[in-house]
DNA sequence: TGCATAGCTGCGTACCTGCGCAGGTATCGA
DNA sequence: TCGATACCTGCGCAGGTACGCAGCTATGCA
């Protein structure tokens, strides 16, 4: 197997055999990538504290997620912006209530795993 | 049930009751807090590649994962540091090389969980 | 038609993060 | 002993992030 790309190929390596296997375990890595992003999303306390409200709770709206988390109005829309550009959360428009709810299942599979 | 904090219960609520079962979800900050530092050291994607790379491929040498991961010399032994020093990575001197291995058992849980 | 409420947005600030560069320390071979 | 190697550290820069404040739009009620 020879793995290593050309650019980095003259570097010493202490053992190019498991050298070779790092670079097959990673894969490609817009895989690792993405994957990455998706913590990123949950390494803010604030906005794991929404998620599992969401996950946990069901369909809640701005206001009351605000209240459950301590986080101020604007600070919650911000958050929900994020996570629903990146397609985590989703809101659905009652009048002049919107009730945000988890639609990323690889999101709700963390969630899970890590506070059941 | 009033698990609304007094700092805040003058807000007005949509539905105060699912306020309530919200707060119950998330339950105390500082176990919320603790999964959000461990997402926070996988949202990066070249620290992903490195615990894949150690959790898949075993005890790895720093200038390998260097060459492994594209990164430079520094950037693997600074990022190793930090997760080293959350506990998640452990290594061992043998003469002037250092194997470093995965010893965090919940984030050898989430590298499972992610990429198998 | 007024007015309060629910939510969103823009902006500025303070903070954090990742990386490259230069240089330092420890170990091994000649 | 001398040099090369493997790794670590300090420093500075560029870029990103989260939040508060002020202000906006839209909806519902009296």
């Amino acid at each position: 197997m020879h793995l290593v790309p050309a650019d980095r190929a003259d570097r010493r390596s202490i053992d190019g055999h498991r050298v070779c296997e790092a670079i097959a375990a990673i894969g490609e890595t817009g895989r690792l990538r993405t994957w990455a992003d998706r913590f990123s999303l949950l390494a803010d306390a604030n906005r794991l504290a929404l998620l599992v409200a969401l996950h946990r709770t069901g369909p809640l709206a701005v206001s009351d997620l605000a209240i459950a988390t301590g986080m101020n109005d604007p600070a919650v829309s911000q958050a929900l912006r994020l996570l629903r550009a990146a397609g985590v959360v989703a809101g659905e428009k009652e009048g002049r209530v919107v009730r945000y709810r988890v639609v990323d299942e690889d999101v709700r599979g963390l969630l899970e795993h890590c506070v059941g």
